[in-house]
DNA sequence: CTAATCATTCGATCCAGCTT
DNA sequence: AAGCTGGATCGAATGATTAG
């Protein structure tokens, strides 16, 4: 892609850009990309840090993005929407904001609903509070909507590639054999559902608890004190999505990236990615997903520089206080010296793993 | 005026340490 | 060496009320 800026980073299979997305799904050549999928900011009541549009204004705002979307999109591409509902304010009613951008997107710029899906996830904290564990007349809201929307009514999917292990009962029925009959809904069960698929066909309900809390990602955000992203989908989402409707090589497009999961993913995944995120700090923290790349970053070496000055320099403080700071500030110089050292023989025993797997091949 | 407090939850993951 | 167990951790909360 020949945008006007230099990529933030670069990695075997994509590009991960500093801005706003918008400047850059401008300068994408139309019918280009393969599958947009994204979790845009929701339009929550209490603003988080990383910017929330109100539910009253949240339809126009994203319009601005997914013409382009359609734009850039192919005609078998398709673009999932990760879009959390919300709460009219002051009482215990849902806002249809989430409603209101599926129909505009469908009426107004010519979409097709391919299919909804629901992301539950078990584990979600009960809330709305106010609602549900203090006047207890809701219950938690733990799932969240995905829009699957394509360009036009038949676009690229296979659920051949992400068939789940079949159930204990169903693994049963297939040693035992089906019944074949009329059902009294007038289902006609033949022979055929006797037949070893080799897996289930998934429902629309991707059941998913977002509890990652020790991953190396968050690990080297505590590290090296940086605020971590507090929005992040699980990585079954866009994997999910990613192996459903693109085949290696493919190009995905996250245009609200955060902390860039959905290339991660696709890295993996063996697709093209290109990642778009306006908060530098989320960016950075994100190398951290690519191994080769987090060394390089200047927030690992500032750190220990900045480190090293702050022990000898601090003079403002009071005496205990300085020593208190100082032996925790070397501790943390230490605890970083043994992790980079750790690290780099990793980085080595991965290289020779590689090369052997290279004479393999 | 702002800031703090209160109500509530449960599963996945990583890691250290132990057992087989 | 491989497998198991248990501990630690943390999460797209909100609005009313009280304290400062």
């Amino acid at each position: 892609m020949p945008f006007t800026q230099e990529p933030f980073y670069t990695t075997q299979y994509g590009k991960a850009y500093l801005g706003d997305a918008i400047t850059y799904l401008r300068q994408i050549k139309r019918e280009s990309v393969d599958l947009i999928i994204t979790s845009p900011p929701f339009a929550l009541k209490r603003k988080k840090e990383y910017g929330n549009v109100d539910a009253t204004d949240y339809v126009p705002w994203f319009m601005d993005f997914a013409v382009e979307f359609r734009r850039i999109l192919k005609d078998s591409g398709s673009l999932v929407i990760d879009i959390g509902g919300t709460w009219i304010k002051g009482q215990p009613t849902r806002s249809l904001y989430h409603f209101e951008l599926v129909i505009a997107l469908c009426r107004t710029l010519g979409f097709h609903l391919a299919q909804e899906f629901y992301w539950y996830n078990p584990s979600k904290l009960p809330s709305p509070a106010e609602w549900v564990t203090v006047r207890r007349v809701r219950v938690k809201d733990a799932i969240n909507p995905i829009w699957w929307l394509s360009k036009t009514p038949d676009p690229k999917a296979n659920n051949w590639k992400i068939l789940k292990p079949y159930s204990d009962s169903m693994k049963k029925l297939l040693e035992d054999g089906y019944k074949a009959k009329l059902r009294p809904s007038g289902h006609d069960i033949s022979e055929n559902f006797s037949k070893d698929n080799q897996g289930a066909i998934p429902p629309n309900l991707l059941s998913l608890a977002n509890t990652d809390s020790n991953s190396g990602y968050l690990r080297k955000c505590r590290e090296y004190g940086i605020k971590p992203h507090p929005a992040r989908f699980p990585h079954g989402l866009p994997e999910f999505f990613i192996k459903f409707l693109t085949d290696p090589g493919d190009l995905v497009v996250d245009p609200f990236a955060g902390s860039n999961i959905t290339g991660e993913v696709a890295e993996q995944l063996e697709r093209k990615w290109l990642a778009f995120e306006l908060a530098e700090e989320y960016l950075e923290a994100s190398k951290f997903r690519f191994q080769s790349l987090y060394e390089q970053s200047p927030l690992f070496n500032q750190q220990i520089e900045n480190t090293q000055q702050r022990v000898v320099s601090d003079n403002e403080i009071d005496d205990d206080k300085r020593d208190e700071i100082a032996l925790s500030q070397l501790t943390l110089l230490e605890s970083r010296k043994k992790y980079k050292a750790k690290n780099s023989t990793q980085q080595k025993k991965n290289k020779h793993s590689q090369l052997s797997t290279d004479q393999d091949d």
